[in-house]
DNA sequence: CGGGATCCCCCCAGATACTG
DNA sequence: CAGTATCTGGGGGGATCCCG
C-alpha cells in the first residue's frame, strides 16, 4: 500500500499525513540523508546503516520506489548483478523539506540541552 | 520515552530521526494541525478527530507534552475540571515546516494524479 | 550479490470498564 | 469532564533459510 492510499482510505485526504506517511519507516529517512548526494548501491546502503537488516532494507527501499521517491537501476549485464538507487526528480523535491527538518531537529536538540543544564545550575 | 532519547540511543544522533520521532505517531501530526490556530480542550480535540479514542489521544498528547511541544493547562477551580492544550514556542517554530510538509504532500497528490491520468491517456 | 518466503515473537492500539 | 487500568489480537519486524 503507497504513502498515498493509506492517507487517502479515511475519506478526507491530509497533505501533511501523506507526506509523513512516506517518510514514516524506521530507516527511510536516513536512507533518504544517505541518497541525497549521490546513488548509492544495495549493499553500500545496508553497510551505511549499522543493525538495519536486509529484509527491512528491501522493505523500505520497496516503499520508497512504490511511492516513487527512489528509482531502482539495475546492471544484470555482469554476473553477480549490480543494483543502485537514486532519487527521483520527486525524491530531490523533497530534499529542502528533509534539511529544514533536519536543521529543525538541531536547534531542538540544543535548546532541550541548554534548558537542561540551565536546571542543573538552579540545582 | 522522548523522540530525543529515542534517536540518540543508537550512538550517533540524526536530528531528522529526532524530528521525525516527535511528529511520528498516529494522530500527532493532525493534532498539531488542529492546535496551530487556537487551543483547544480535550473534549474538543476529540471530537475533531473521528476514529480516535480516548486513550490513544490521551497517549499521543502526552508524548507531546513530554517532547516539550504542547503544553496543558489545568482549569480546577471548576467541578468538572477543563483541561486545554496549546503549542508551546517550540511547538510553534514547527508550524512552517508543518506547512511546508504539507504543501509538499499537495503538490505530491497533483503530480501522482497527473501521471495517472495520462496514462490513462496511453492506455 | 540482491533479494524473497516463512516462521514466530512482541508490542501497539482497540475495546471495555473504572475513577477523581 | 478528563483521563487511567486491564485484557486481547493483529501486525511489524527479527531470525533463518532459500533462490536466480
Amino acid at each position: 500500500m503507497t504513502a498515498l492510499e493509506m492517507s487517502t482510505r479515511h475519506g478526507e485526504t491530509c497533505p501533511l499525513d501523506t507526506t509523513l506517511n512516506i517518510l514514516n519507516g524506521k530507516w527511510k529517512s536516513i536512507i533518504l540523508c544517505r541518497l541525497m548526494n549521490h546513488e548509492l548501491r544495495y549493499s553500500e546502503l545496508l553497510r551505511s546503516l549499522p543493525g538495519c537488516t536486509r529484509r527491512m532494507l528491501s522493505l523500505q527501499l520497496l516503499q520508497l520506489e512504490h511511492d516513487q521517491i527512489i528509482k531502482k537501476e539495475i546492471d544484470s549485464s555482469f554476473i553477480p548483478i549490480k543494483t543502485s538507487y537514486h532519487l527521483t526528480e520527486l525524491g530531490q523535491s523533497l530534499v529542502p523539506i528533509i534539511q529544514a527538518m533536519d536543521n529543525w531537529g538541531a536547534n531542538y536538540i540544543k535548546t532541550l540541552n541548554k534548558k537542561k543544564s540551565s536546571n542543573a545550575i538552579v540545582r
